[in-house]
DNA sequence: TATGAATGAGAATTCATTCAT
DNA sequence: TATGAATGAATTCTCATTCAT
């Protein structure tokens, strides 16, 4: 079954959902097209699961770096916020999935759950952050995120790219954090 | 002819390339199936047809664009060149068919030209930046406009994130710019 | 398009609706199975198309039945029925659709169209028989005839058996319209 | 055993013969399937089982039916008969079965076992009833009470149809037995 | 003896593309 | 030149049955 999952992700990850077929992801993973659908009823099942995988995944990332967060620079924040994702969307099964046509619940939630725990991270860091804006940059960095690893992946991680990449990063969260008082005083 | 054009983008832009059939773009240009492969051997070359008409969008906005870059503020340049490729992107088929999984020769040449163009269009306005770094700086200016132009329709573009996107946009050419003497000394 | 009906009927006549597939249809019908599905979007199609068919048959039937069924005796009343049903149920792809598990609108309206016109005819002949009456005769009379129906395609028409089936529907017929008065007295 | 023969029957009745699985009379059992193959070694052998159950139920129906036979009058010998054979096909599974497109042994076992021993519990009641007079009104009456049965269970039994199905069997056997001398004279 | 994972032959359905008229 | 019927490979999904453990 880990082996279904392994060869479904590559498989979506070269040919995208739609052009992912049972047949080869069963082919791939040694298995038989029934014993696969023995282990996930169609064909939605099976992106749901690594798009659930991912969630877990995104989750642990974010409890290991809000345990941190509080401490760090805003350039530290920047570059480790956008290393978390690209770490995450390097999966690029996940990334043709969320760019496909049909949308899950899962994929909702992953997305949901992604902005909410950037928000909450920032948060940690800048207590004092609204959390409207909190949730403004978060969809920005969501965004953005997603850009690069799919940049880093589609046209290789030319290393003068990503340091511009992470300097953007840098730049708007300074110009989103760097003015908050970070011990409002009680007066 | 036009009007299979249309209905091409259209029905690519609901469903997506693969799920867009031959079919339904016949029934909704009014042609019939037979007079669609008159003038479009096949799926692919309707793809190709759309993405060459974007092209010559992209090649008509620079035109327009550069005449006047040169005396634009930073921040003009900035907004200028996101609000161009928001346009251009607003086109969803062509997002659609840029996230697809086929990608044939045109849409190469798209992205390259897009990548030129941007470059030349800041070299015009500061006619000292290396080559090599406005390469870099259009990378991620297209990469970027493609990311807004998709969450401005994905989700709906609420003011206050957009108005995100632009500033993020703005730091990081300012950032690229700013610092590059207008008219270098002579001494 | 006439040869695929044909080739569907003969088919789910033989083995019945779940079993009857679609390549066997379109190879029986000399078709393939592509251009099968160019006239018949699925395969409820292809049995609603029948049942509709059928449909036509027993308004045709009837409105044929109606224009002398005034002056008919009660048991050639009983008689002409019966062969009409008979006629209609030895369509066995008929029988076995509504023998089938899953029913359509169309076969809904076949039902409730067979009741409504027995009702009608039995009123015809004999006009003051009360409308609910009409109902539950003509329901009675339905359910037989389509036993007899299968009766004699599945067992053969042994003759003597035909006979007993003619006798039970005359006799019941006899009971139930043979006491009513023709002309109420206006007494 | 006895369980998976109840769910066997469960699932027959709501889905018919081919659209029952393996699996679900496994599962609504609580065997596994692994299990159910261990008593039954493929699908018909389940059908069979029912149909021999069935067949049994029949035989003691009738042996306790023509204990009394003999004394009945014409009336409550037609109401016993349609009564028993309603009992008898209150199994829906039953009836599917028999509808279904493939006959085994064993349903033919049935429907000949039935129509045995309706025409012996005929000749029973009318000691002087022909023999072939017998066999042709015993597969009316099968028929016929199938007939019924299934409108039960189809429309909902709602009384007055019922009522008339009883009169049209009455009217049917009186017709048939009515006129034969209970004792011939021995001259 | 009991289990339940593995199998694989089909089933329905879709669609780009061709070509005779 | 225009049409649209014909094609058939490809795709998702099902399920009775087997057999190693």
């Amino acid at each position: 079954m880990a082996a279904i999952l392994e060869a479904a992700e590559a498989v979506i990850a070269e040919k995208g959902y739609e052009s992912a077929t049972m047949a080869e992801i069963a082919a791939r993973s040694g298995t038989k097209i029934g014993s696969l659908y023995r282990f996930f009823p169609n064909k939605e099942s099976l992106a749901n699961t690594i798009v659930v995988s991912a969630l877990e995944n995104l989750k642990a990332m974010f409890d290991q770096f809000d345990a941190d967060a509080k401490a760090l620079s805003i350039q530290a924040l920047a570059d480790g916020l956008l290393a978390l994702f690209i770490r995450l969307f390097s999966r690029r099964a996940l990334r043709k999935l969320s760019a496909s046509d049909d949308w899950s619940i899962k994929q909702e939630e992953f997305r949901n759950t992604a902005l909410q725990r950037t928000a909450k991270t920032l948060r940690i860091h800048s207590s004092n952050l609204p959390k409207t804006s909190a949730a403004d940059i978060a969809a920005v960095l969501l965004s953005h995120a997603k850009t690069v690893a799919t940049y880093e992946e589609n046209f290789g991680s030319a290393p003068s790219i990503m340091v511009e990449f992470r300097d953007m990063t840098r730049l708007y969260l300074q110009s989103r954090l760097g003015t908050l008082e970070k011990h409002p005083s009680p007066f």
